[in-house]
DNA sequence: ATCGCAAATGTAATCGGTTTCATTATGACT
DNA sequence: AGTCATAATGAAACCGATTACATTTGCGAT
């Protein structure tokens, strides 16, 4: 005797329509080559009986997953779970679902081990990997389905990739700086090691070449919003206060903000303060914050399309999304440059 | 000809050992009951062709996914993600991987359409659900898998629950501006038809009516900087303004703060505020916020577990994790009740 | 040596679909 | 009516493991 409140199977639609499973597969998956008639019957069988397609066993014959597997170094990082949602967003338009795995969560001694378990083909059809610190050869072998990096990326893993312009925000905040006549200009940077730092240093010392300046000191931060309060206590701990900082981000620029508000530096009177990323509190922040804003949706959204693009033609294809500059309040002209304006004008 | 770069199945594998894949598929999954020499034999052979197991043909046969599905209202909300990191921390632990489906991607036009497709036995092993807005008749059907609310919670879903306790938080922060001498309290909720909203509604009112007071005025937000920020312009158009306002979140009230310090309101000489929820941008807000603590992580934690138990023992348990009040500066003695006590002295 | 039982291993069924290939029905054209 | 192409359908192989059941092996007791 038969379990009764068993899912019903292909067989038992098939059996109701008096049709074979293989025509019932295909009213499923292909309704255009079978006939109107039989078509409906079947339809009406699958009504009756509930029946829903069991995806284990279609995803085995068609070897696929129908789930793509996303790599974030911190799930609970707001900025993270912008970037997700946007590839969730994608995905589900193709009926595909969206697997999360929180890179920081694995076994501590091996911090890789656990992880190339699901690296595998018979895990996901395909990877996004949005931490930049893994060990590339995790993603070389054979069973490891296709793979984009999306928002920072590995050195020494060729692949597509999907960034944001790091390197010209940076600059064009440095350059906004600049504008407002800042020429003590400190740096907070997230850790040396990480690849989004790097590239938003290189627009740091574009800028500043650029303006004939010499390099930005710097301090190093950690991209939350306590490193950046800890900031605060090393910056002001120096001989010569900067004018002027440029975040990595906007966590440690609003860390940094209560720090040297609790202070009491006034901003943007005594010091200008510029994120990154223009998360949603940068514009209720204490100071409203001037910013650089990063699609970190549509980021996600083109990380997911191009995933799907490298099933049909795989290309290590390098996709760099613009940002632009959000100006709030927490910048202001440099007291240095108004004293020199009034100067001018008085002479 | 095969294609030489095929990943090598089980088949390969006992070949090369000398065995069954019977034998071999024993070695990888219980590994004590065959015999040294050949479980060595198997283990090299393994080792030799790189094998990995096919987890779709496995789950196929064992008739389990391998994977939990967590229903979330938002992906990009930091409140959700962190919860999502509790549970991925306990489902990794099992072996288990998360599927995340945000809820309010679906399909504008039929919401839970897109959704039911994903209920299924054959998509997930589980479902623990954060969205208190769903239709429980989503869940009615012999295809879905167990199910556990979390956080929020589905009227008429019965089921096993893990919630943190939010009546007593909202009547803990009343309390604590009772505490203070405020007398003319505002809350500040969130969408009044979700669950979360009315349990802390009952800890304001009753809180309120212990002390013989009347229910608190309210104005309704959405849980979101934005509305909090626009409940300012609505409290500040009243008549009479509250001494205190407690929030149904942290990020109204950081919102609700932004927007009364513009409009020239001193926090907390002018108005106490106090949030929910304890997100870790509330420290560093303009004014430190005081507020309830819930913990996240282990609410993910608790309901991943909670999950894992229904496997062997289905009970629709309730858990209701304990929260605290944590003090900051965004609350002070209100004013009225100073000048009573001046008075009173005087007397 | 023989028996019996347990341990070790192999054979083949099974999970539930999809898809190839073969077969039958349909219909157009001469 | 006969022929042939095409559409519609069914039978059975297949995806790659796990596992029930059968068989063999090993070993101690008699």
């Amino acid at each position: 005797m038969k379990d009764p409140a068993a899912a019903p199977r292909i067989h038992d639609v098939a059996k109701l329509a008096g049709v074979s499973v293989a025509t019932v597969s295909r009213v499923l998956s292909n309704p255009s080559i079978v006939s109107e008639r039989t078509r409906q019957a079947v339809e009406k069988a699958v009504e009756e009986t509930g029946y829903t397609v069991n995806l284990m066993a279609r995803n085995l014959r068609q070897q696929q997953v129908g789930a793509v597997l996303a790599l974030v170094p911190n799930l609970a990082n707001p900025f993270f779970s912008e970037i997700l949602a946007g590839i969730s967003g994608t995905l589900r338009a193709e009926g595909l679902s969206l697997l999360v795995l929180d890179t920081r969560q694995t076994d501590p001694g091996s911090p890789s081990r656990g992880l190339r378990a699901y690296l595998n083909r018979s895990r996901a059809d395909g990877v996004i990997v949005l931490d930049g610190s893994l060990d590339p050869a995790l993603f070389d072998h054979a069973a490891c389905p296709p793979v984009v990096q999306a928002c920072e990326w590995i050195d020494g893993l060729v692949g597509p990739r999907v960034l944001a312009d790091n390197t010209s925000g940076a600059r064009m905040a440095v350059e906004h700086l600049l504008g407002l006549g800042h020429r003590r200009i400190l740096h907070l940077t997230g850790p040396s090691a990480n690849t989004l730092s790097q590239s938003r240093a290189a627009g740091v010392a574009a800028a500043l070449a650029a303006a004939g300046l010499p390099p930005a000191p710097r301090i190093e931060g950690a991209f939350t919003l306590k490193s950046g309060h800890a900031a605060s206590a090393a910056l002001l701990a120096q001989a010569e206060l900067p004018s002027a900082v440029f975040c990595d981000n906007d966590e440690m620029a609003i860390g940094l903000m209560a720090g040297l508000r609790a202070a009491g530096l006034r901003i943007p009177e005594d010091i200008s303060i510029v994120g990154f990323d223009n998360i949603e509190m940068s514009a209720y922040a204490s100071v409203p914050l001037t910013t650089v804003r990063q699609k970190r949706a549509q980021l996600g959204r083109r990380a997911a399309e191009t995933l799907l693009a490298q099933r049909s033609a795989p290309a290590p294809t390098e996709l760099i999304l613009p940002v632009e500059l959000v100006v709030r309040d927490s910048t202001a002209p440099a007291r240095d440059h108004l004293r020199v304006a009034a100067r001018d004008r008085s002479a």
